[in-house]
DNA sequence: GTAGAAGGCGAG
DNA sequence: TCGCCTTCTACA
């Protein structure tokens, strides 16, 4: 009686969205488990794809050809029973596929590659067609059908005399260093040497250094690097039975030349102390308490964060802690490993593939109890949670924004409830989501309300940009801001200025005919950068030159519109020729710890003004810096988005923070075109829990969340009547069956209507109770299969972050 | 996603 | 009717 595991393939389609039966073969009997990838040959070509084993059992309902196991790819299941689990909950309430959701929990490298070639099986086909067979008589598919063979190719397959092999790539390979061990006592040492007589000065050199190693091992690359000895000599010693050269495994440290400062405990304020108590009691009872604590930006959630840290480990528990992205900063990561040192593991998108592989492994292996990191990491292989932490806990970034659409938030709040462990969402703004969540009690809401350096929170006055065009001053800058900077710069105090690129960037206008240069696939303008001299679309990533002449009218009168960072550099140069910048955006920052290095020489005062766009208005906490100016506060909340508000306030809240964090005091200039509105106001007073009761009023009215739950279900087609027609369709489908209180908006073309040459409508959906929703959405995509074989593209993202 | 079968269509 | 091309369908 063969034993049957159940597989989920790498084939990311509806029709495949399930787990197929395969033989397995006695070989692999006894090793094979649960959560392991393996290779299977699907469908009628016998094509081999990867895939996870996600049950084994005795016997199958499976009536037809039972197909067997090829290969197996791991020595131990990559995927626990948690993670098994997990991947179920995310598959039902992500719409994705279960298949995507389960490699979104694992390292890139762990996804397989494909390689197809084909084969030569006999010698006698036609020379000229044999000719390009090389000497192993295999040829890359690629390459076949860059030489036109794949007709002939074809044509001798149905003859049997060729045959298409497939291969799995595992890419997953683990760093190996060569080492090397001294196998000689000192007394063979001098034999050898008299052996050797005057000859082979190089060999008496290794012996040398043998004897000083004495015991020891020691690496090849050391020994080329610190000796004059090379690898031929070494080769020639392990001939010689001298030493013996061996592989062992090691991890790629991406902080392997960094030495961090040990840090203590600090002793907490009064206020840290009784937000800690009833997380340490939480923590100490196992208990799945969710915690929002809000405290305003210097207020030392940090230091709460690492206290509880130290005591999960003390219980031989471990710690989960998620920060954004932009805030994975050099600086965060010393607090975490100058405090826990190397049991800390961080994983971020600056590592390669192969670094976040080891950092996997590593936490894998139990050797990490902390892990930092972006959204990603709330799915690290940590046994044994203690506590998981989510900081900064309203960034829209924690939210996926392709498939699977999870939120980090939804997964920590399921896994607390696995480990039974606490969770702490930490933020100076939380979302209103969470806020509201604290209110009804399902929260337990933590607050810390002053600085721990008990500084007041910085000054903020907003200035009217339509006084400033009264005033005949047309920069960028208003006249009280390059006042500011100026009497900074001489007192050689440090100021931040911050772009809000949201809806914003730089394009190409014609003065005498209007004509703006779009996108060839998309109907959106495209932007100018200046550092590669070209035209990009940020949609579809279309690139071309920048025009002299107006493609419409031929005039000359093309100019530049606009306010990027790279333009509004160029005007404060001059404006205050002796300021010294440094610019952060996504041009300046896109090379590898590009963003640490610009960070650490503002931090060494080489510059007066650190400029940049959202990223800057996290997690930086420099002393010296003493002016925060906002060049445009209110860009965003021009955008039809229900959340522009919420993220306005955030913002100018969160880059507030920036000022004043030592010993001097800060002050913030918000510059706006709508003075009155209420986020600038509130933030203006620093006063959240207004602006919360104020936001809530709107959502109530608007029947927008927290009240509502949103679904946005978005069509695409290459042709516009298609992607409409399948959005009413879509509609009809659900009418009937949501209550009539549930408000259906829609269907709309989206913003940008074509991206990428396809078409897109879209429907948002907001209901407060129906249980029936999310079987009925599944069912609708069940039943588009066809049509999304044929081009259309039905995507649904439960509550979405962004709705244009 | 994709191989192989089925269906469609023009040339002979 | 053959051969080529497109569309369909099922994958264990």
């Amino acid at each position: 009686m063969v034993s049957i595991a159940k597989v989920i393939v790498d084939v990311p389609t509806m029709q495949t969205n399930r787990p197929y039966d395969y033989g397995i073969p006695e070989a692999f009997e006894s090793q094979l488990k649960r959560g392991m990838r393996v290779e299977v040959p699907f469908g009628k070509g016998g094509r081999k794809v990867q895939g996870f084993v996600v049950e084994i059992q005795h016997s199958t309902d499976y009536e037809g050809i039972l197909k067997f196991i090829d290969n197996v790819m791991d020595l131990t299941p990559v995927l626990n029973e948690e993670m098994l689990s997990l991947g179920t909950y995310m598959a039902a309430t992500t719409f994705a596929f279960q298949i995507t959701c389960l490699q979104t929990m694992l390292p890139s490298v762990m996804k397989a590659k494909y390689e197809k070639k084909i084969r030569l099986v006999s010698e006698s086909i036609d020379p000229d067609i044999q000719k390009f067979f090389k000497d192993n008589l295999e040829i890359s598919w690629e390459e076949a059908e860059e030489k036109e063979l794949l007709v002939p190719l074809m044509k001798l397959k149905q003859q049997q005399l060729v045959e298409v092999i497939y291969v799995v790539k595992n890419q997953a390979r683990t760093k190996k260093k060569r080492m090397v061990k001294n196998l000689l006592t000192f007394t063979e040492i001098k034999e050898a040497h008299d052996s050797l007589g005057k000859r082979g000065p190089k060999q008496h050199q290794l012996l040398d250094f043998l004897e000083t190693l004495g015991e020891e091992t020691t690496s090849v690359e050391e020994i080329t690097q610190l000796t004059e000895l090379t690898s031929a000599v070494l080769r020639e010693g392990a001939n010689k039975k001298w030493i013996e050269i061996f592989e062992t495994e090691v991890y790629r440290d991406p902080f392997k030349d960094k030495e961090f400062a040990q840090t203590e405990a600090f002793t907490l304020t009064s206020s840290q102390a009784v937000a800690l108590a009833p997380i340490l009691k939480a923590v100490t009872e196992d208990r799945n308490e969710t915690f929002l604590l809000k405290g305003v930006t210097g207020s030392g959630k940090t230091e709460v964060y690492l206290q509880t840290i130290a005591e999960t480990l003390k219980r031989g528990k471990s710690a989960l802690m998620l920060v954004p992205e932009i805030a994975l900063t050099p600086q965060m990561v010393n607090h975490f490993k100058g405090r826990f040192g190397e049991a800390v593991a961080v994983l971020h998108s600056g590592l390669s593939v192969g670094e976040k592989y080891d950092e996997w492994r590593k936490i894998e292996r139990g050797e990490a109890k902390v892990v930092v990191g972006a959204r990603s990491s709330i799915f690290a292989p940590v046994e044994n949670i203690g506590v998981i932490i989510i900081d900064e806990e309203h960034e829209a970034t924690y939210k996926q924004d392709e498939s699977p659409r999870y939120h980090a938030r939804d997964i920590a709040l399921w896994r607390s409830e696995y480990h039974h462990c606490p969770v702490i969402l930490g933020s100076a703004t939380p979302s209103l989501e969470s806020r509201a969540r604290a209110q009804k009690k399902v929260y337990t809401l933590l607050e810390l309300t002053e600085r721990a350096n008990k500084k007041a929170l910085p000054e903020v006055e907003v200035v009217d940009m339509r006084e400033e065009v009264k005033k005949q001053n047309r920069s960028s800058f208003s006249l009280v801001l390059q006042e500011k900077i100026r009497e900074r710069i001489a007192k050689k105090e440090q100021i931040v200025l911050l772009l809000n690129r949201r809806g914003y960037s730089s394009f190409v206008m014609c003065r005498d005919c209007g004509f703006v240069l779009p996108c060839p696939n998309c109907d959106i303008s495209l932007t100018l950068h200046m550092d590669t001299k070209t035209m990009k679309c940020h949609y579809c990533g279309h690139e071309e030159g920048i025009p002299h002449t107006c493609p419409s009218c031929k005039g000359h009168k093309i100019r530049y519109y606009g306010t990027g960072t790279q333009k509004i550099e160029e005007e404060l140069l001059t404006l205050i020729p002796e300021a010294s910048v440094i610019r952060m955006d996504v041009d300046t920052t896109r090379k590898k710890g590009a963003h640490e290095k610009l960070l650490t020489a503002f931090g060494n005062g080489e510059a007066d003004i650190l400029l940049g766009t959202q990223m800057i208005a996290k997690g930086l906490d420099f002393p010296n810096i003493t002016l925060v100016g906002v060049i445009n506060a209110d860009t965003a909340l021009g955008l039809p988005d229900f959340r522009a508000s919420e993220r306005t306030f955030q913002l100018l809240t969160q880059v507030s923070g920036r000022a004043g964090r030592a010993e001097l005091t800060g002050e913030v200039i918000v510059q706006t075109y709508n003075p009155e509105h209420y986020a600038i106001q509130l933030a203006k007073e620093h006063d959240y829990d207004h602006f919360y009761q104020h936001e809530m009023l709107l959502r109530h009215r608007g029947g927008y969340p927290p009240y509502y739950f949103t679904i946005l279900i978005t069509t695409s087609h290459e042709e516009e009547l298609k992607a409409a027609k399948k959005m009413q369709d879509i509609i009809q489908v659900i009418k009937p069956v949501i209550k009539p209180e549930t408000i259906l908006l829609g269907p709309t073309p989206k913003a940008v209507a074509r991206v990428n040459n396809r078409y897109y409508y879209q429907t948002i959906i907001k209901y407060k109770n129906e249980p029936q929703l999310f079987t009925t959405l599944h069912e609708i995509l069940n039943q588009s299969q066809r049509e999304m074989a044929k081009g259309l593209q039905v995507s649904i993202d439960s509550e979405p972050m962004h709705f244009i």
